[in-house]
RNA sequence: GCCUCCGUAGCUCAGUGGAUAGAGCACAGGAUUCCUAAUCCUGGUGCCGCAGGUUCGAGUCCUGCCGGGGGCACCA
């Protein structure tokens, strides 16, 4: 309906400049949005505003041509004014949003996609932590933001997969095995000194036991060196194992896991490193090998091998990165701690030094969590008892209800989850919230079928019943539904989601509550059902982009 | 010191440069002979941190300041 009024709008304009009503300027930017007082239609357009210093014209005064030059030969308006400053307000015939309806019914589990990704190839890589410990929830959390986003870019047209990167390579694994073989000589009775660096969780005991329980004493009868880097690639294996079951658990799947240490074995790193000595972006000084990052807006070079010749994190960051695009990916979105963010302009200066966009990169920042129970902080220090790993709070509070949690907040403002309130089932917890909207309109379509009427199709069904202002703005509320999942899949916000799905859900509960379904008047209550039918259908689209269940009854 | 996020109702937070800034919670009262009361209705609240600037128009964009979180390694 938007590309409705904008053709009939720019019509209207070239008319009044053909007739030379208004002059012929090349129109700037303009919009049609949704006003936020009724009273102002269905849809604004501030065209004339926007063009009034252009055109050299008051705004009131081009809007009253454009009006004047309007034509709606299929007669879909209702009425149009000049308003306020110049705006111009719209307002449809109640038939016109009627077919939209109709239009979701027959879209079903469809509607809500779009094509404005026209299939670009999109990679979205998150979580990413590295195997040396369990997810705790700022891990969910991240998790949930790139999962969502994933699924939404998808909605949106794009090509899309989810890829974890495996941080399998350089010190932590190293420490790591440090941790567990210490852990292992202390259980075989050995004297030893457990370092402050070494990994303190009570998780690496566990695997400690594990390994004397499975393979005995054999790592006595090693090398300290060998020991180690066995230890550290068996735990690593293992954590990387919880941390998979732990995301399915969560409802988060990825297309691909990456290993670092690949990119080691296949000579990528070396090769990328190679190329950006040779283009000059890298040089050599006090033994190591430094990029120029400061010439892409770092503040500082980086050093992508040590003076020992161990590279970085950093230099095989930049061998990711790079073969994200060799693999054909248009646009790469990474998910990150916000403790990383000092982290974003060396790898942006990366892109350019080995030749990509650097706007073909968006890194988002998610903000810390704090966990919280009934008002009081968790501790998030690995203490025996306290819920602190992502596992205990999906157990303990439900996927639906962790999911839905961690996208009532925009990523870059800090979340407090509270374990009690996630519990609640009531309207401090929105996800209940939204789920019984759709088990109430499930009651209601059971109920109609008990009494035999027909609740499938829609084609032969008339709307024309529907004439409350509640039923129009349901309605208007439902045609918004694409938008927004565009809009969050764009802008990399999927919490505008769960926002919309609440306020759809309150509409809808409002609705219930003034209005009856169910009622004698056969052709009103089909009507209604329809309507009920789509706000369903809307709900459950929303909650499943969400990785939320819809149940039919609560 | 530099970078970054945040600052909006008593609390937690929404708010793609538009018209009279919203929701939930909390507090008080009310609604079910009838489709699920996990719901709804009625009550009132704002120097949008402060000061400049850009704009026809600023909570939104720019600059500076104040306050809080996080980050500033040849760690990841």
């Amino acid at each position: 309906m938007k590309a409705t009024l904008t053709d009939l709008i720019t019509k209207a304009f070239e008319r009044a400049v053909k007739k030379g009503e208004l002059p012929d300027i090349s129109l700037p930017p303009w919009k049609i949005e949704l006003p936020k007082n009724p009273r102002h239609g269905d849809y604004a357009t501030n065209i004339a505003m926007v063009s009034a210093s252009l055109a050299k014209r008051a705004p009131r005064q081009i809007a009253e041509e454009i009006i004047a030059n309007i034509e709606d030969p299929d007669g879909v308006l209702d009425s149009f004014e000049i308003a306020g400053p110049g705006f111009m307000n719209f307002r449809f015939k109640p038939a016109r949003w009627h077919r939209i309806v109709k239009d979701i019914l027959a879209d079903g589990a469809n509607y809500g996609r779009t094509d404005v990704g026209a299939g670009k190839k999109v990679q979205v890589e998150f979580v990413s932590a590295n195997p040396t410990g369990p997810l705790h929830v700022g891990h969910g959390r991240g998790a949930l933001l790139g999962d969502v986003l994933a699924s939404l870019l998808e909605a949106a047209g794009f090509d899309t997969d989810r890829e974890y990167y495996i941080n399998d390579a350089g010190n932590q694994m190293a420490t790591l095995g440090a941790s567990v073989y210490a852990r292992y000589l202390e259980l075989c009775g050995r004297e030893v000194e457990f370092g402050e660096k070494l990994y303190q969780g009570d998780y690496v005991k566990e695997l400690a036991a594990g390994f004397l329980e499975r393979e005995g004493e054999r790592y006595l009868d090693m090398s300290e060196d060998e020991a180690v880097e066995l230890l550290g690639l068996a735990a690593g294996k293992t954590i990387l194992d919880g941390i998979r079951t732990d995301l399915e658990e969560f409802g988060v799947t990825f297309d691909r896991w990456f290993s670092e240490l690949s990119l080691y074995e296949s000579g990528r790193v070396t090769k990328t490193l190679e190329a950006l000595e040779k283009s000059g972006a890298a040089y050599r000084k006090d033994g190591a090998l430094w990029l120029s990052t400061s010439k892409y807006g770092d503040e500082k070079d980086r050093v992508l091998v040590r003076a020992d010749g161990r590279e970085t994190y950093f230099a095989s960051d930049i061998a990711y990165h790079h073969d994200k695009y060799e693999r054909g990916y248009q646009e790469i979105v990474d998910v990150w701690g916000a403790d990383h963010h000092g982290y974003v302009p060396r790898m942006k200066a990366a892109l350019e030094a080995t030749g990509h966009d650097r706007d073909s990169l968006d890194i988002l920042m998610v903000q810390l969590v704090s966990l919280l129970r009934g008002g009081e902080p968790v501790s998030m220090s690995t203490r025996a008892g306290e819920f602190v790993t992502l596992e205990e709070v999906v157990k303990e509070v439900g996927r639906d209800a962790a999911r839905f949690l961690f996208l009532t907040r925009s990523s870059d403002t800090m979340l407090d989850f509270d374990l009690e309130v996630a519990k609640q089932r009531t309207t401090d917890n929105p996800v209940f919230y939204v789920q019984y909207a759709n088990a109430r309109i499930f009651s209601v379509l059971r109920e109609a079928k008990g009494a035999g009427v027909d609740t499938e199709g829609a084609d032969d069904i008339s709307l024309s019943a529907l004439t409350q202002d509640a039923e129009i703005d349901m309605i208007k509320l439902l045609y918004l539904f694409p938008e927004v999942v565009e809009g969050a899949a764009l802008l990399r916000e999927p919490h505008r989601l769960a926002y919309y799905l609440q306020d759809l859900a309150a509409n809808f509960h409002q609705y219930y509550n003034k209005h009856r379904f169910l009622v004698e008047d056969e052709g009103l209550a089909k009507a209604r059902l329809a309507l009920v039918r789509a706000i369903s259908t809307v709900i459950v689209n929303g909650l499943t982009l969400m990785g939320v269940s819809a149940p039919e009854s609560m």
